[in-house]
DNA sequence: ATGGTTGCGGAGCAA
């Protein structure tokens, strides 16, 4: 029974974050690394510094300029051929791979739209993008059933808990905590009947967050976070869970992305 | 309440 070391990071442009990707494996020495916000057309994908760091196992899915997904793993694996295109955009915010272990396992990376600033279907496409997005992911899963040896991880863009948000109060009308958001990605979480593998280790009321705003004069000292990326796990898997990390100090290197990775440990 | 920063691409949009 392998035990893999899994980590999802919005990267923020992976052609100039590159010598970021070799501290992120100096420091967490994963087996796969999923990332979103690219933002680099396939053709463009830095190939030979990836397989340098050890990662000869590749898919990506990119566009130019926005958005953007990439699975690296020292495994093989194969992209999944018929997942959905959500909300038939080809906007590249999902990437499906079976990867090569025993028993099988699927692994979905999704970048979720952010869903712009004011939290309202009507007067901001943005938003009803996102929660449409959501509706048929979770149609998607309700449709397959209870996800069996299978993880779901990403920028899903939304803080569900109240220890997910610096302050929850606060946070109420802001695009990523609303209510409706937090059902919508509730609903998802259950019609795939996911674990929380972050909150299986670290359970509330405790605080974490994945994100801090490039905007705050000092994001280490005012802290206000959020945690909108996540790993979940199969109910299948959730016994083999053994370690995790929120990779903090990313957020302090040089030009680095407003993410910082999320690492899980787990027996598959 | 507002404005604050970053990346892409070379202005303005998205986050």
């Amino acid at each position: 029974m392998p035990t893999l070391r899994i980590v999802t990071w919005n990267i923020n442009s992976v052609r100039l974050r590159l010598p970021l990707l070799a501290d992120l494996v100096r420091d967490l020495a994963p087996d796969v690394i999923c990332l979103q916000e690219t933002k680099c057309p396939d053709a463009l994908f830095p190939h030979e510094g990836v397989e340098a760091l050890g990662f000869p196992h590749r898919a990506v899915r990119g566009m130019k300029g926005y958005n953007g997904t990439a699975i690296l793993s020292r495994l093989p694996f194969s992209v999944r051929a018929d997942d959905p295109d959500w909300c038939a955009r080809g906007d590249c915010r999902h990437l499906g791979a079976d990867l090569a272990v025993p028993g099988g396992l699927e692994l979905h990376n999704f970048y979720v739209p952010a869903g712009g600033d004011v939290p309202d279907r009507e007067a901001n496409p943005k938003f009803a993008h996102k929660l449409d997005f959501i509706a048929e992911a979770t149609a998607w899963n309700a449709a397959r059933g209870p996800a069996r040896r299978a993880m779901m991880l990403g920028d899903l863009n939304i803080a569900p808990l109240e220890s997910d948000v610096w302050s929850h109060r606060q946070l109420l009308d802001v695009v990523s905590h609303t209510p409706v958001e937090v059902a919508a990605l509730e609903g998802w979480q259950r019609a795939g009947a996911w674990h929380d593998a972050i909150r299986h280790f670290v359970p509330p009321p405790e605080k974490i967050y994945t994100w801090w705003s490039y905007r705050a004069r000092d994001w280490e000292a005012s802290d206000r976070g959020r945690r909108l990326d996540h790993i979940w796990v199969s109910q299948d898997l959730a016994a083999g869970l053994r370690d995790w990390r929120v990779h903090r100090a990313a957020r302090n290197w040089t030009q680095t992305s407003d993410h910082v990775p999320v690492l899980v440990e787990l027996d598959v």
